[in-house]
DNA sequence: CTGATTGCAAATGCTTTGCACGCCA
DNA sequence: TGGCGTGCAAAGCATTTGCAATCAG
């Protein structure tokens, strides 16, 4: 498999899973849900539902913040975005876990970077605790808090940015 | 150590680990704040701020919501509570980790029980990852979300009640 | 005294919803 | 054509905040 071959196989398929959820639903196809999809899965970036929002807007600048909503809800439904908590008192979506389906996020509590990783071990022991406990694992989700060794040692954080210097995205004015 | 003494020591100090900070913060000690401590940790069991606010107000008819927010906010700050996401989109507070420095939660997909856990294995596991992706680990949290296997043998989870049937905790009229 | 703390109500921020219209199947 | 989907504005909910009065130290 060459290079080019590789950037169209970058698609994960997005279209075609959401297609089969919407027919399998009887739902409808619509060029809202189309341009919503397409941004949010654009990136591997996580976004919250307003900041898709501005991001849509620049493409489809019809688009309202409503149907965002709406389309984010059914797109965690299908499975195709996870909502997950980086504890920063917002929902935040993952669009990533097509590609790793049990990744894990480690937020720097110094920067507000976010770091995905995958540990098979992890898994496994969790499995084991589960079943320990006479459940039947469905889903994990490990977030870790960490300091930055960079800002141990430097004294500073390369990525430090105002932004996360409350822990919290900044708030915006709609 | 009888069973005399026991009933003494169940006290967690919380009293003198919240005057430490008081004092050593220039705060002051007042008898809301006394009462949202004293009803906090009567129980084991996790609360939302306004559950909290319920059941102060049964003790203290005075105390305001504002009050107990704010006091939620101190408690958090001093270590003493901790708040931890249970899935449901609200902000849940946990009284136990004092006892429990590490433990995480598992909630059951079924009925929404909260099953507390501690694993030494998983602990050091964590540790390792956060140190091989270059952090210092601060904290962990680890929500496992799994079914009930009774429900599955049975076809029944004996405590699935109408208030978790929507994964979310029943929205109250104020 | 003096500034921390409180209650109240209003404000905030995010998310959901009611409704009339529009559009996909 | 039927009813799903949309935009808009209003409503909901949890939480925060401004302010004047009150209280602790």
């Amino acid at each position: 498999m060459n290079s080019v071959f590789m950037t169209f196989f970058v698609d994960h398929g997005i279209q075609e899973r959401l297609n089969e959820f919407i027919s399998r639903k009887g739902l409808r196809r619509t060029s809202q849900r189309s341009a919503i999809v397409t941004v949010a899965f654009s990136r591997d970036e996580h976004f919250t539902a307003d900041e898709l929002f501005d991001r849509v807007r620049k493409v489809d600048s019809e688009t309202s913040r409503a149907t965002v909503y709406r389309t984010l809800s059914l797109l965690v439904e299908a499975d195709l975005l996870r909502e997950v908590d980086l504890g920063d008192n917002q929902k935040t979506y993952d669009p990533n876990f097509l590609d790793k389906p049990s990744h894990n996020h480690l937020v720097c509590i110094d920067c507000g970077r976010v770091v995905e990783f995958e540990d098979s071990h992890l898994d496994l022991l969790n499995d084991c605790v589960t079943r320990r406990l006479g459940f039947k694992p469905v889903r994990q989700s490990i977030r870790i808090e960490a300091n930055c060794e960079q800002l141990r040692l430097k004294g500073r954080c390369p990525n430090l940015i105002a932004t996360r210097l409350t822990g919290k995205r900044l708030r915006k004015k709609r």
